[in-house]
DNA sequence: CGTAGTCTTGAAACTAGTCAATGTTCGTGG
DNA sequence: CCACGAACATTGACTAGTTTCAAGACTACG
């Protein structure tokens, strides 16, 4: 099932999780112009500085938006999945200010940012529903700014890995207390602003708590709860519809 | 001259700067229904968990975003100046999922959230450059989340003095090369993830190295090219209009 | 079965944090 | 107009958390 028939699909259940949309509204998500491709693992998709024409949409795997410093160093500024919208961003605007790059093989459609801003305009509850979809990733990136900045390699793992929780459960990949995260230490580390070797340590020292159990890719979350309060988690700046909330 | 005229025209000014604006455009914009408060230092103007019903956009003054971990620690995750819409974010997205509070005494103008939404879809041109107003807020956050991820702290803070040579020079408080930043050291250091100390010694270090000259709340930076250097500090990311670019 | 990539571990070095005291600035009221 | 107090800035000595460096072990894949 490489090509689903409806490559669109993932988008509107994300934007239903958002806001409410009509069965007209939908279908004309759905029929949005696209081209759907195949994109290998480590795939860039727009470099900072590029003018991009198409807005991509993740349909299945995992991408990662990043930033390089001036020393060579890497900062990842967000982890997309399936149904997100990865680059709204760098399409709306004329330049790209990051990196966007394949964590995992993954299948994308992209569309036209003409059709985007078309759609936005001419159906105002899609408008507002991609509006608050950029709203979100914003809330999220507030979140990563107190997450680095304010809080120590435990709480600051911990919160990662409940963030990760919460959001694959809500797009139905995994479990709140099981998932598959695809992302070496390394990948860790550059999200959470520590090196490899300390990301290494740090998770280990989560397992001896026994707050999580992993091997591998995959997160055995053992007590959600605990997790959250080690890493000072609140789910509120996900604004995830209720029905995740109260799991 | 505490109630100008229009209190909404350092909006329109900000949005012009993002996207092109029909009279009619500016005109609907000057008119949206408004009121108008004198706020004074440290006042909340939204805290996280409430369900605001008013956007609020900064006539004159500052104002910061922050967040409070559970240890009590701060994180500024923004800082706004005139023209900035505060809680664009807050106020789409049903509950708050961070505080908003002045800096400084300030002129706010609180519009009903029901007159953006209304003026978003009924002006495209509008609505496109709120939207892309919101755009260029996430893009600040990302840039914000590489500096205290994963830059030493006198990068970190050229950096910051950076930016605000660029955003204060926009909206014409102040030029790049000297500026009036009324932050005390102690919020410097919550916004770039550090300890007032540190940041003290940091500030030091930069006027050592003859980057720049402080004297109180005042800044002035000696060679910007340089201090951009420092700071790894480009200024793309800020999407503001070429002139200001090109200075 | 070998190789590349990733993970794990230890020891030493360093950046930034903590604690605590002193100095400075500025607004207020006598 | 000066004295006082509160908030803020500055400095030093010490500590802690994280990084760096480096080596070895595991896993997956061809």
């Amino acid at each position: 099932m490489l090509f689903s028939s409806e490559p669109l699909a993932p988008l509107v259940r994300k934007l239903l999780n958002i806001h409410p949309l009509s069965p007209e509204d939908r279908a004309a998500v759905l029929s949005l112009p696209s081209i759907v491709r195949q994109l290998e693992h480590g795939q860039y998709i727009v470099r900072e500085g590029d003018v991009p024409t198409h807005s991509c949409l993740v349909v299945s795997g995992f991408a990662i938006r990043h930033k390089i410093m001036g020393d060579g160093a890497r900062q990842i500024v967000n982890v997309h999945v399936a149904g997100d919208m990865v680059d709204l961003q760098n399409s709306l605007l004329k330049v790209a200010d990051h990196n966007v790059q394949t964590l995992t093989a993954m299948e994308a459609a992209f569309i036209p940012r003409a059709a985007i801003l078309d759609i936005a305009f001419s159906r105002p509850a899609v408008g507002k529903a991609l509006w608050l979809e950029t709203l979100v990733e914003g809330s999220i990136a507030r979140e990563w700014i107190a997450n680095v900045g304010r809080r120590n390699s435990l709480t600051r793992v911990a919160h990662l890995l409940c963030e990760f929780a919460y959001r694959l459960d809500a797009v139905g990949i995994g479990k709140q207390c099981n998932y598959e995260l695809p992302m070496t230490q390394e990948q860790i580390a550059d999200t959470v602003g520590l090196t490899p070797v300390h990301v290494n340590r740090t998770l280990k020292s989560l397992d001896a708590a026994g707050l999580t159990t992993r091997s591998r890719r995959s997160v055995v979350i053992n007590d959600l709860a605990r997790l959250a309060e080690v890493g000072d988690f609140r789910s509120i700046y996900l604004h995830l519809p209720q029905e995740s909330l109260a799991a």
